[in-house]
RNA sequence: UGGGGGAUCUGCUAAUGGUAGGCGAGGUGACUCUGGAUCACCGGGUCCAGGUUCGAAUCCUGGUCCCCCAGCCA
């Protein structure tokens, strides 16, 4: 750490100081996830956050799993999870925990406490645990068994553990203070009894410990110094200092809580989530349009992108929704500098060139990435008869078109100008093929009497094409904040998926492999689908779509009528 | 309404008593064999009202608005 290094937030300061001060000699940090769903787009902020607080200051991330409530959990969610933490390119080494690894220890500090008179044994329902608990404004009351003795405490709390009570009849308690105005400090319950077989623990415990009492005593018997977490835990804080205070653990982390990373168009709620794939609107926790980092990878999202939108957001205490164009730029800025291009036809046009020979095939040129020329160049056999884009041909083409039009000229990317010579339609007037003439002189980007040729179009040779599947995504709600409505449903794009399933490739796409991603060029960021895509029915994935600014020329004209 | 937090361009975020800056979005232009990319430029902000100070986004006082908390979830 040299001296003139800034703080990048404020967690950095606290981190910073503590360092200066020898408060820390090095930093321990932790990611803490439940293994109760899979991580969304919104987790790598914390992700990034812990595992990038202890590369900067060389201190360690530890990846622990906060398994304590058994009817949610499971080892495919670990799993998942873990997969998805070592894509984005972290690496927890040896330093994978489970709390469930804890609980006989946390058993002896709930006995520790039960000792010191700090907790008890309630026999209170749940419903009347909320009644005594009393609400916003008003104290809570006494529960008649707050004054049990430490051994009556001792006996049935062990007698909990034995199994010698049902579900739900018997809690442990933390005795802090009914009429705390901070709800949390109303005797929170600490051990419940849940017979439920745990993922890891089997049926081991009928017992099991709650987030308040599990999580201070984790951090502290792993040697956490800085406990992240987000804003809704803040007034958990006197809760957590509290137990660490009342129990005999080896140090005193401290908790520090952040803004989590929410974006527009974009909902997280795994509620809402699973009511999507239930409905039908996706297919499902992987789909490329869900926010969860497993539909983010399919996608094709990049984890230099998240990595390096997670950078750019900051960390902050505010309450803060993220433009989901923000993700989309760094989308599209890590894979302009990476991404090899490749000529792809995704709505095929028919297009013949009359004055080339048949049966002739030129190899022409092209560069692999304008960005990066250590990417190479590679061939791309072209012939009479070549597919173009639909929508590069217009019959009666707006102010402002430099596409192909009737009599009009288009050079062929990497190729040849072409003109328009005439158009076919079928009977029901739709355009299906186009008879060109091509100017031979014109190949490298020339035109030797210096006429200016503005439009240049892909197109892919007929005769040589590789068909695929073409599946483009967009944004999946139409809305800015679906999270904050009750019909969210209503607002689910349906352009959220277009399939294409007649396009063409060049041929260098023939031997693609799952994951492979491309621009195709003036179209966008594809990738090949990880899961449906095979050798001979090849399927690629929008990831995003290229600015396009004469699309968004059009939209202003159309505007004004 | 008790408690805990938060308010800086349209969005995210910096400036910790000393020139309100960056990124994204939007707009304009240059350039270009991708209407891509790149580059340049433009507009645009300290929640409000007082106070302290040579000087306030920052400190003080009083308001306003927003978020979180009444799980045997995390």
């Amino acid at each position: 750490m040299s001296e003139a290094m800034q703080p990048a937030n404020f967690i950095e300061g606290i981190i910073m100081e503590d360092l200066e001060t020898g408060k820390h000699k090095q930093i321990v940090v932790r990611f803490p996830p439940e293994p109760n769903g899979y991580l969304h787009i919104g987790h790598p902020k914390a992700i990034c956050l812990n595992f990038g607080l202890a590369e900067k200051f060389g201190g360690r991330c530890h990846l622990r799993f906060d398994d304590t409530d058994p009817e949610k959990e499971s080892i495919e969610y670990v799993e998942a999870i873990k997969r998805d933490v070592k894509w984005l390119g972290f690496d927890w080494g040896e330093h994978l925990y489970f709390a469930s690894d804890y609980f006989e220890q946390l058993y002896e500090y709930a006995i520790e406490l039960i000792k010191k008179g700090l907790a008890y044994v309630d026999d209170l329902s749940a419903e009347e645990i909320r009644e005594y608990r009393g609400t916003l404004t008003e104290p809570g009351r006494e529960s008649p068994y707050r004054n049990r003795s430490v051994e009556e405490n001792l006996d049935l709390f062990q007698r909990m553990r034995a199994g010698e009570f049902p579900d739900g009849s018997k809690v442990l308690r933390a005795k802090i203070d009914m009429a705390s105005p901070n709800m949390n400090m109303r005797d929170p319950v600490l051990y419940r009894i849940k017979r439920a077989t745990h993922y890891r623990t089997g049926d081991e415990w009928c017992i099991y410990p709650m987030y308040d009492f599990t999580h201070p005593i984790s951090d502290a018997l792993e040697g956490i110094t800085h406990s992240i977490c987000t804003l809704e835990f803040e007034d958990h804080r006197p809760l957590y200092d509290w137990v660490l205070e009342n129990v005999s653990v080896p140090c005193r982390p401290q908790q520090i809580e952040f803004a989590r990373l929410t974006f527009s168009y974009t909902i997280t709620s795994k509620r809402r989530l699973l009511r999507l794939i239930e409905e039908g609107y996706v297919d499902g926790w992987d789909d490329p349009r869900m926010p969860t980092l497993a539909g983010a990878r399919r996608r094709g999202f990049t984890p230099e992108a998240i990595r390096d939108l997670c950078d750019r957001v900051g960390v902050a205490k505010k309450n803060s929704v993220v433009d989901i164009a923000m993700l989309e730029h760094c989308v599209r800025e890590d894979l302009n500098r990476r991404a090899p291009r490749a000529m792809a036809v995704l709505r095929p046009l028919k297009v013949v060139i009359e004055n080339y020979p048949e049966g002739q095939v030129e190899e022409l040129e092209a560069i692999n990435n304008p960005e990066d020329p250590s990417m190479g160049t590679r061939k791309i056999p072209f012939s009479r008869e070549i597919f173009i884009e639909q929508e590069d041909f217009m019959e009666d083409p707006p102010k402002g078109y430099r596409r192909l039009a009737p009599g009009r000229e288009v050079r062929l990317r990497y190729g040849y100008v072409i003109k328009c010579e005439e158009v076919i339609k079928d009977d029901e007037g739709n355009v299906v093929e186009l008879r060109c003439t091509y100017d031979p002189n014109t190949l490298g980007g020339v035109t030797p009497d210096g006429r200016k040729v503005r439009g240049i179009i892909h197109w892919v040779s007929a005769a040589h094409a590789v068909p695929a599947e073409v599946r483009l995504y967009d944004r999946l709600f139409t809305i800015e904040n679906p999270g904050e409505v009750e019909d969210f449903w209503n607002y689910v794009n349906p352009e959220s998926l277009v399939v294409l399933k007649d396009c063409k490739l060049e041929p260098s796409l023939a031997e693609v492999e799952p994951g492979d991603f491309f621009q195709f060029e003036r179209q966008g960021y594809f990738c090949v689908d990880i899961v449906d895509s095979k050798p001979g029915s090849l399927v690629f994935n929008r990831t995003v779509a290229l600015r396009d600014t004469w699309a968004k020329i059009q939209k202003r004209q159309e505007k004004k009528g």
